[in-house]
DNA sequence: TTGATGGCGAAATATTATTGCGCGTGTCTG
DNA sequence: CAGACACGCGCAATAATATTTCGCCATCAA
């Protein structure tokens, strides 16, 4: 399954997904360079294996109202496993909490929210994760701007490293 | 043009593309309640009033070999205007790093990057962040695993701010 | 050499996207 | 209060795209 190696083609169809998932399939064939029937085998392969795991619209929070964007580094009482997931269990059931990552270091664990205001954030805040079970502490840091922001897999290294291959 | 206010079909539409990007037009259609000509012409609207920004397949960046993510926070020595957006250029170049965002705060910046592997991800840390002009400290905080990971808009909570209007 | 395997591409077919047009609804205006 | 207008829907027709089918060629192993 996902035994099979990737070779130059695929990988480019990757690279091509992942920066327009809506990309006509007989585009992303002339982009690739190969046809299109063989190029969709090669996406449905892809997402079969798990290298695709899905497409999503791009929306813009703050053109529908979500002005605030937040950090939250948490530190948990107990460190203990069922601990840890429960509080990730409820990291889930948070519609503002967007991202949840446990951490090495001081901080156990990096929540990035996202709110329509401070007061709703801050209401959050307050109400739900610092009353949690084992929420030790909470530091905040409010976004001013983004420079940056690509989620995703940098391509361009990937050919650099794999031109050996393949 | 992006002075239209969205009716709860808008934010269905949106929600529905936020989860799968590529569902067909039909379909879409069908889930909103209209048919597949108009539900289509709101898609092109919403597109071009910058309510979706694009469309991207999600990659998993693991099977790609990218088995390591962390978070980088950058304190810098001046906070002046034009240093700032220096070192934003700067991170917009890097390839490993996937996310750049200003914060509040005693730390600056927080850097969300990506690595296949530590010793790549020591080198980008030592050759190009920490000689990076202008950088005062970086503390790093490696991603131990991952709880939830869905950017994007709460669409949920959007409904519910807004039942009283449209 | 020969048979099996895997991937390609041309052609045919099924789906889907897209355009053009007439209809109904609500609003503004005389 | 009627009529003109603007807006958005949906039907039907057309264009584009996705998907299947099938035969061909290269590679590899026996």
């Amino acid at each position: 399954m996902s035994g099979t190696r990737l070779d130059s083609i695929d990988r480019k169809i990757l690279a091509e997904l992942q920066a327009d998932g809506r990309m006509t399939n007989v585009e992303l064939a002339k982009r690739v360079g190969i046809s299109a029937p063989p190029c969709l085998r090669r996406v449905r392969t892809l997402e079969d294996a798990g290298y695709i795991r899905g497409y999503h619209a791009e929306v813009d929070a703050r053109e529908l109202g979500f002005e605030v964007q937040v950090f939250a580094m948490v530190g948990l009482q107990s460190q203990a496993e069922s601990d840890l997931s429960t509080f990730e269990e409820r990291c889930r059931g948070w519609s503002l909490v967007r991202e949840c990552h446990m951490l090495n270091g001081e901080v156990d664990f990096i929540l990035k929210c996202v709110a329509p205001d401070l007061s709703t954030f801050q209401t959050f805040l307050t109400q739900d994760l610092l009353k949690a079970d084992n929420v030790a502490s909470v530091k905040t840091s409010l976004v001013i701007r983004g420079a940056k922001d690509e989620p995703g897999v940098p391509f361009d290294i990937l050919e650099n490293r794999l031109t050996r291959d393949a």
